[in-house]
RNA sequence: GGGCCGGCAGCUCAGUCUGGACAGAGCGCGGGCCUUCGGAGCCCGUGGUCCCGGGUUCAAAUCCCGGCCGGCCCA
């Protein structure tokens, strides 16, 4: 007989089963409409109990009995005594009911789980293999990534990472803005400069970040130098509307910088492992921009004011500022490209999902009420808003030049991660080059999760010592794994059979009930788009290794049955630890 | 002036959506743990008007109203 499948979601299981067990109780004992909702807490503050419920505390009201009768009426009524998972019900405190799982019947089934699914546990089916494109990142290529634009890629591959996980179709698609002011301002510097080549040796977009910063301040002195950057766009636009040969040295500079910055752009991600499928251009939708627009007017909806500029009323969306769809000039601005891009996307896929900062907000409502206007499902798009992060002498400006990049933020977590290889004295059998690498995935993994560990809208004020701390950042899980890796490496021993009974106690069963929420975890995040949810799981999940370590002697451990499924607890959290670790894109290293 | 987001221990944050037990972590501070698997660790202790004021509720950090402070966007 074919042995059956174990759980994908052994957490659910158990709280499905006390669910339903619980509600049966309740429609029998009383006579309520509709089934009872059954909040089940996983954290009880009580001692000798795994998980708890107070749905008698709301139910008493309903019933117009005592909260503590309603808890005792439920556990006479319920077979909760009969389900295999639970080991004692009981009512305490002002009507809680406590429960205590049967801990060797829970562990095997948590353990059964990780095995039988291995690097595939934790990945339900949510996506169904839906198509659905998440862009993130589109930095403006006029400088380099700064810590602040990590916080948007860092939440999009995470993101992505996780739908990818669950089922879902997903292309991951970087919007660069190649045709914006900034860009103009920097190709007229940049011609201006006469057409400089990138140093050897340099990184292009840090190159190209100080020029776009000198011209930012030449033209700020002499506001006449704003209509030669205006021009320099119109002739742009012009250029890729009618190829008009004239424009060709402007549209070839506005080409080479957001190149040259893009790839620098690209070797930064590349470093942070994040990655995206598709590069969409800006200037392609110039012209369906254009269509756009004269759509709206043709509707009804937009109309050419007296100095020719077409705009969008969107009082009856409840905004109150009109969109500028086109200037007097004739050309498009950023959200009208974005309105085409956007329509685009939608013909893709079943659904959009954008990462952006919080400054976007009042454009993704006027984005969405054209988009609705032109009869296309606005609720298809999900826009995740991240707020700022800022440095103790102001908020980060390409403009002004203040920035922490992100590879300096990576090389410093590398410098420190070296320094503490060397306190420490690990890994001094290895040769500089393998150190070298060692330190550069603790960098990876110290800033990622960093930026990851804080939930997105929240602001971040940047402190190096803070954001570094590697007690309680990326370190403390790479170790946690490190520590696992090492036992397994020393055990040296393939165990086949074993007994999850020897795993009751409390550090090795909080270890084996942090595993049973992974997939549970998992989902969250997916479906709130909170990355900082997986992070604080892998968090919790390491810490609880690290006591079990500490306190839980495996290969010491006092009889060889108990050695055994110890082993396995360890070699089952390093396949739940990886799983994490890969969805984080913190790297998982066999030594540090 | 309007809109959105934040405000919880000295500091950094979780918990707020879906209201329930003494509000949880980390850092800091004080004390302990290497003759047993790697001390980037563990254990014990310390520390809180959950911004303020009202309201709803048997029960509010959590929901509602008003205000204050900070960030962002708009005029």
């Amino acid at each position: 007989m074919a042995e059956e499948a174990p759980p994908h979601d052994p957490y659910s299981l158990l709280v499905r089963t006390i669910r339903t067990s619980i509600r049966d109780a309740v429609s029998s004992a009383y006579d309520v409409d509709e089934p009872v909702e059954v909040p089940v807490d996983p954290e009880p503050p009580v001692e000798d109990a795994d998980v708890a419920t107070p749905v008698a505390l709301s139910l008493a009201k309903e019933v117009g009995e005592e909260p503590r009768r309603v808890a005792e009426t439920i556990l006479e009524e319920s077979d909760l005594d009969e389900v295999v998972l639970v080991d004692e019900a009981r009512v305490e405190g002002p009507g809680y009911i406590n429960i205590r799982l049967n801990r060797p019947q829970y562990a095997a089934l948590v353990l059964r789980s990780v095995f039988y699914y291995g690097e595939e546990y934790g990945s339900l089916d949510l996506g169904m293999g839906r198509p659905a494109i998440l862009e993130h990142t589109s930095a403006n290529p006029n400088g380099p990534l700064h810590i602040g634009h990590g916080r948007n890629a860092i939440i999009g591959d995470i993101l992505a990472r996780c739908m990818v996980f669950t089922n879902y179709d997903v292309e991951v698609q970087y919007y660069v803005n190649d045709m914006g002011k900034q860009i103009a301002m920097l190709a007229w510097k940049y011609i201006k400069e006469g057409r400089p080549e990138v140093p050897e040796g340099r990184k292009p977009d840090e190159f190209f970040g100080e020029l776009y910063a000198e011209a930012a301040r030449e033209i700020e002195e002499d506001p006449e130098l704003e209509e030669v950057v205006e021009r320099f766009l119109r002739s742009y636009e012009r250029y890729l509307l009618e190829e008009e040969s004239r424009a060709e040295r402007i549209a070839e500079a506005f080409q080479t910088v957001v190149e040259e910055c893009l790839r620098g752009h690209i070797e930064t991600l590349e470093r942070l492992r994040v990655a995206h499928d598709r590069f969409v251009y800006e200037s392609e939708f110039v012209e369906d921009a254009v269509e756009i627009v004269e759509k709206l007017v043709e509707m009804g909806a937009a109309e050419e004011r007296d100095d020719g500029a077409v705009v969008l009323d969107l009082e009856d969306y409840g905004i109150d500022k009109e969109l500028v769809l086109t200037r007097s000039d004739g050309t498009t601005l950023y959200t009208t490209r974005d309105i085409a891009y956007h329509l685009w996307k939608l013909g893709r896929a079943a659904f959009v999902i954008d990462v952006l900062g919080a400054d976007h907000k009042l454009a993704v409502q006027q984005l969405k009420a054209a988009l609705d206007l032109l009869d296309a499902d606005p609720d298809r798009v999900d826009v995740i808003f991240y707020e700022f992060i800022h440095l103790p002498e102001g908020s980060m400006s390409t403009r002004k030049g203040r920035y922490v990049t992100l590879d300096e933020f990576l090389d410093e977590a590398k410098r420190r991660a070296l320094e503490k290889m060397r306190e420490a004295g690990v890994a001094e059998d290895l040769d500089e080059e393998e150190r070298e690498e060692i330190a550069e995935n603790v960098a990876i993994g110290a800033v990622r999760f960093a930026i990851a560990r804080v939930s997105p809208n929240k602001p971040i004020e940047f402190d190096w010592d803070e954001a570094l701390d590697f007690r309680r950042g990326g370190p403390f899980i790479q170790y946690a794994y490190a520590r696992a890796r090492s036992i397994l490496r020393r055990a040296d021993e393939d165990v086949q059979r074993f007994d999850a009974a020897h795993l009751d106690d409390d550090h090795s069963f909080e270890l084996v009930f942090r595993m049973s929420m992974f997939p549970r975890q998992v989902a969250q995040c997916v479906r709130k788009r909170r990355p900082d949810i997986l992070a604080e799981y892998a968090y919790e999940l390491a810490r609880a290794f690290h006591t079990f370590y500490e306190e839980v002697p495996v290969l010491h451990a006092e009889d060889e049955e108990v050695r055994k499924a110890r082993l396995k607890l360890v070699e089952a959290f390093t396949i739940v630890m990886e799983n994490v670790m890969n969805l984080l894109g913190v790297p998982a290293l066999e030594r540090m």
